[in-house]
Formats: structure tokens, C-alpha cells, sequence
DNA sequence: AGCACA
């Protein structure tokens, strides 16, 4: 008795249906060419292109029956095949009575990527990641992210609809590259559709959202640290003033941090004046002290977000603090004024290193002492270079996250110096793009 | 070349 579901869907004979199905279709077939088809038979209400696994099928659907009976028995008795771009169309009813409506959002092209993060790490996606991810197919105007139920999201603007376009076409269902997230997190994929949205507002710029168009929009508190000081970067634009001291706050503390592990992993940039340790939040901070802004700035520059140990143990988060000067009153395990050399002597001995440089101390240092540190110490960060390679570098935006964490110390020509060239200058004007574009960059698309 | 899952 239910033989008409189980019968082949492929009838010779359909019944009558104001709904044609159209297969054999030309690649991307457009709306636009599916109702110059069937316009000179009726009136074309509603179509659906990209049907099925090949994407080469569509529907039209006609505003009355007889239009569709119209078409169906013109092409059945032409000697001319029904064509979209000389390419011969396949007509007959649908076995459907009407289109579902399905022309969401999704479908209309806009400068507004809906992207959806997928993975079980889907959170710790950072929006500098996402920023330096689309900015390879242009300046990006403002991002947002959110959670729904359909997980990590962010909405990511463009310009313009073809550069959405282009960033949508490359990085749809495509990975975020590995080196730009940390070690311990697993894949994370990008699933993109248009947003209906054409202007972003973004009244904050905070860890969540940014306005890459307004450097002056002001700062969310939740984005300026419990010292006050302004933890958020702006792609550049400094909103915290560069300052001799810096403040250090450590994340994933899975070791011990002391003075003198600070002491040697700064002191790679240049001497250390003072530090002062403290316990923020639940977690460990530390203002160090350099005699001079710029050996600060270099120091910042080469160490923000990376770890002190290998496996992103012991993370470094640098801003400037509004300090100058510290005041250390009492030489301690947690706070000294190296600049006082004959009350610095709680510790007699206060670093193994002292204030030679860090590269001096190799892997395997014989003095090193490694009961005090994690077995994988010796992989302790090392700088190997001192103040003066800021000018060797190209001037970081803040907000880049140098998330290398699966190497303490990267020397620059290992480091994948397309980061900072891809968020300064977009890659289809960067000089830089030259073998360092991303696998799934824009060329290809233009 | 044979029916849509948002």
C-alpha cells in the first residue's frame, strides 16, 4: 500500500508540480541564469541553485502550474535543449510541490563572515589569531566573537563583499595553520558562512571584540589588568605608553618561577635594575626593571606570550607598567635592587647567572642548577640576543600573539616571519609574501 | 544525469 514512497524517485512520468527540478547544471549556476531559463514561460518565483553533492542541481519554481507545464513540454518537444551557458539542462517536476524557502543569510554574499570555530580548543582561539588569519585577504574592519550553541563564533568584517568573498573561499573547512596556536591545543577548523550583517558595532575594544578601523575606541575594562595596566593590544596602536618597567604576569604556572629565573630571562635584553614579584589574581606577577625604555620595548617584543618552559609552561604576558622607578624595600625572594649590590646579599649568590647573558648559558650549562627547576629546565628560554636587536626586527603590532609555546626560543629565522608581515601589510601587498603566504592564501582566488 | 536537511 506505500508503494508510491517506495517507488523510484526517477519516474518516467511526474506528476505535474509548479516546482521543475534542473540537473546537468554549469558549475556555480546563479540564480540570475536560472530565471532567464524559465522566465519566457511564466513567472519565476523562487529558485534554489547548488543542489545536491555536485552542487550542479537546481530548482525553479514557477508562480503558477501551467508555467511549469509550459517549459516542461516546450523543451519536450524542441529540438533545442533547455542550456545554462551552452551547457544542455535536464528539466522535469519536482517531486516536491513547492521550494523550501531555504535562502538564508548563508547564501546572500556580504562583507560580514559568520565564522564558526570548530574543536575541542575552539575557545582558546584568540581574536589576534582570527586577525592575522583573514588579514592575509585584507584589512579587516572589526571582529566580534561570541559563543552560541553552535560553539565559538566571531564575525569578521571586510571592506567589501569580494574580499569576504576571497577569505571565505580559501578558509572555509580549512584548519588554522598549527604554528599559530599553541602546542597543547588540538586542530581547529573553520566552517564560514555570510553574515547578514554589513557593519559591525563594536563599542569596546576588549579580548572579545575590536574595531581595527578606530584605534581610539576606548578600552573595556575587562581588558585592562588588575594593576591598571592596559593588557590589550591594538594592532600597533600602543594605547599604553612604553615605560622602563615592565610587568610580567605569568599564566600556566606549572613551575616555580623565582627571582632568578626572571632575573636570567630578562637580563638577556639588557641589565635588570630591580624586580618585584607579587601574587595578582591568583597568579604571579612580576615588574622588572630596566634602565632604559628601549631595552624594555626589545624585551617586551621578543617575550610577550611565550614560555618560560618548554610545553607551554610558565606563559609570559608583557605590558608596560606605569612605573618608572621601583621601590624595593627589602631584598628578598621576591623582590631586589641589583643596582645595590651590597644589600643585595639575602642570597649571596642571588642568580648562577648573574648578570652575564643568558646565551652564555647553554643547554647542559654544567653550572646550571637544575634541581631547582623542572626536569626540562635547560630548555629554559634563552634569548640569544641582546637590547640591540629590536631595529633587526620589524616592529611587532602588540596584538600579534607570538604563541610559539612549543619552542621556549625560536631565533628569528626559524620564527615564521610572515606574522608580523601578514598583519602589517595584507598579503596582496605585501613584499614579504614571497614564500611565506599561508598554504591557503589568496592568490589563487584573484 | 535523477530531488533540497537549513
Amino acid at each position: 500500500m506505500a508503494s508510491v514512497s517506495s517507488q523510484p524517485q526517477f519516474r518516467y512520468t511526474q506528476p505535474p508540480s509548479k516546482v521543475l527540478h534542473l540537473r546537468n547544471l554549469p558549475w556555480e549556476c546563479t540564480e540570475e541564469e536560472l530565471i532567464e531559463l524559465g522566465k519566457p514561460f511564466g513567472k519565476v518565483v523562487n529558485t534554489k541553485c547548488n543542489v545536491g553533492a555536485n552542487r550542479n542541481q537546481a530548482f525553479i519554481e514557477f508562480a503558477d502550474l501551467n508555467q511549469a507545464i509550459n517549459m516542461i513540454s516546450y523543451y519536450a518537444s524542441s529540438s533545442e535543449p533547455a542550456q545554462v551557458r551552452g551547457k544542455t539542462v535536464y528539466l522535469q517536476y519536482s517531486n516536491r510541490q513547492e521550494i523550501v524557502n531555504n535562502k538564508t543569510t548563508a547564501d546572500v554574499a556580504g562583507n560580514v563572515l559568520l565564522v564558526t570555530i570548530e574543536g575541542n580548543d575552539a575557545r582558546q582561539v584568540s581574536i589576534d589569531v582570527l586577525h592575522l588569519v583573514f588579514s592575509a585577504f585584507g584589512f579587516v574592519h572589526k571582529i566580534t566573537t561570541f559563543e552560541k550553541t553552535a560553539g565559538f563564533q566571531a564575525l569578521v568584517q571586510f571592506s567589501d563583499t569580494e574580499t569576504a568573498s576571497s577569505a571565505k573561499n580559501a578558509l572555509d573547512g580549512r584548519s588554522i595553520p598549527r604554528y599559530l596556536l599553541p602546542e597543547h591545543m588540538g586542530p581547529c577548523t573553520l566552517r564560514i558562512t555570510y553574515s547578514a550583517h554589513t557593519d559591525l558595532s563594536v563599542k569596546f575594544q576588549s579580548h572579545r571584540s575590536r574595531d581595527y578601523t578606530n584605534p581610539y575606541l576606548p578600552v573595556a575594562p575587562s581588558a585592562i589588568d588588575g594593576s591598571g595596566q592596559l593588557s590589550l593590544g591594538l594592532d600597533g596602536k600602543k594605547l599604553e605608553p612604553e615605560s622602563n618597567v615592565l610587568l610580567a604576569s605569568i599564566e600556566n604556572m606549572q613551575y616555580a618561577v623565582t627571582l632568578d629565573v626572571l632575573q636570567m630571562v630578562f637580563s638577556a635584553f639588557g641589565p635588570v635594575q630591580k624586580i618585584a614579584m607579587f601574587d595578582k589574581n591568583g597568579g604571579l606577577q612580576a615588574l622588572i626593571q630596566y634602565p632604559d625604555v628601549q631595552t624594555a620595548v626589545v624585551a617586551k617584543e621578543a617575550l610577550e606570550g611565550h614560555c618560560i618552559y618548554d610545553g607551554g609552561f610558565c606563559k609570559l604576558h608583557i605590558s608596560y607598567s606605569r612605573h618608572t622607578d621601583l621601590s624595593i624595600k627589602v631584598n628578598n625572594d621576591r623582590s631586589r635592587d641589583y643596582t645595590i649590590p651590597n644589600t643585595a646579599m639575602v642570597n649571596p649568590q642571588p642568580s648562577i647567572l648573574g648578570q652575564q647573558p643568558a646565551q652564555m648559558i647553554g643547554p647542559g650549562a654544567p653550572n646550571f642548577n637544575a634541581t631547582q627547576y623542572p626536569p626540562n629546565a635547560e630548555q629554559a628560554m634563552m634569548p640569544q640576543h641582546s637590547g640591540g636587536w629590536g631595529s633587526a626586527v620589524p616592529p611587532v603590532p602588540q596584538s600579534i600573539p607570538m604563541q610559539m609555546t612549543s619552542h621556549p626560543y625560536m631565533p628569528p629565522a626559524t620564527m615564521p616571519q610572515m606574522v608580523p608581515g601578514m598583519m602589517q601589510m595584507p598579503a596582496h601587498t605585501s613584499p614579504m609574501q614571497a614564500g611565506t603566504r599561508p598554504p591557503y592564501g589568496p592568490n589563487s582566488m584573484q
